[in-house]
DNA sequence: GAGAAATATTGCATGGTCTGCAAAGGTTGG
DNA sequence: CCAACCTTTGCAGACCATGCAATATTTCTC
């Protein structure tokens, strides 16, 4: 990795902590992009160069951009051949990027603090979980070849996004946290969804 | 009802029809404001009386505040017993406002319009899904008396919205579309989440 | 009806977000 | 070391949104 890339990802990681950093402070109305830029070290105009608005500074990388390969082993019918077990392996990868684990986990307890703090940020998540719940019913519809009418695809990737949203408040992303349970987590949403919404049983 | 009230609601409708319709006519990016206003014949800081941003007066009334009667009924344990069918009977309240059919019909379907054209509209919709998220949220956990603790009226009324999202993009808002086809399309979507998310039957 | 009280509208000033453009600075590769 | 390339920066400007004080309109009271 050459210099250019390096000094972008340190000047990035930079206007976000400042941005984070500042809005925990004091509150997102009494930051502002200026103040952000002067403690990155940067102009207000490079601010922009890296993120469109305030918001997309403080919220950062979550949910993740899928693995391809992961999708594409969905979409082929693995990895178990069970649904929602394998759907559950492609949502796990949504939580967790290609950083290191303490890092990641550091970064999703200040989201969440942030979140807590101003509950305007919400709507830039659920902004984002659509995005990944476009995707996802895609997704889904390729592995069930699904017709493009059939728009089950995509009450089933709302479904999901409700299940991982949960889940993630769920989540203390604490260090005796494993990721096994993360998916144990959200293996038991979704039983108590189909236990409370399941159709009255072929007994009569 | 008064001058000033009918006033009122005349000059919130005009603002309204004039976003939309400007916006219709132009996309988002190329309407301003203070075009809105005078469309509508009054000043760009009336027009902030009116709505707190621009995107709100696109956006209407939907989903409808609940009706508060109905959800006291929800919440008491009715109005049939059945969880899913007066879980569907509170969705429903959500989807239709108190103003006349046919009225509220040409609404969704500009609405329609709008948000295919602007998908950042999609945002703000978003956003009020999940204000009605929480206060369903909380008429569940009344309803079967859960723990503060318990999460899983949370993750019901998520999964509620999902269904809900999902149905409304369903919906053509035709004149022949009874409030009982509304119904039943809800839960068809109950169902499909229960077939497919229900837990391994007990027959072992 | 006239005047007082309540409420709505408006103009103005202001601060903040975000964009386009062109100049200046740093990085890369030959 | 130079040339191509990319990034940063300053500047001007459009627009959104808010607070405040003045003005206009409606409603209430007598």
């Amino acid at each position: 990795m050459g210099l250019r890339e390096r000094k972008k990802r340190a000047t990035r990681r930079a206007l976000q902590e400042a941005g984070i950093r500042l809005t925990l402070e004091r509150g997102l109305e009494n930051v502002t992009v200026e103040e952000i830029a002067v403690e990155a070290d940067v102009s207000t105009r490079t601010f922009f160069n890296y993120f469109a608005t305030k918001e997309e500074a403080l919220l950062g990388d979550v949910p993740a951009t899928p693995d391809e390969q992961v999708r594409q082993a969905f979409v082929d019918g693995g990895p178990t051949g069970d649904f929602v077990e394998d759907l559950i392996t492609v949502l796990i990868t949504f939580l967790v990027s290609t950083e290191d684990l303490a890092t990641q986990r550091a970064d999703m307890l200040l989201r969440k603090q942030l979140t807590e703090r101003e509950p305007q940020l919400v709507r830039g998540l659920l902004a984002r979980f659509h995005n990944v719940e476009l995707e996802l019913a895609g997704a889904i519809a390729e592995r069930t070849g699904a017709d493009p009418e059939d728009d089950r695809p995509q009450l089933l990737a709302a479904a999901s996004m409700a299940v991982m949203r949960h889940t993630m408040k769920r989540l203390h992303y604490s260090e005796t946290e494993e990721p096994a349970d993360v998916r144990a987590k959200i293996r038991e949403a979704f039983r108590r969804l189909g236990e409370t919404f399941a159709p009255p049983s072929n007994t009569d």
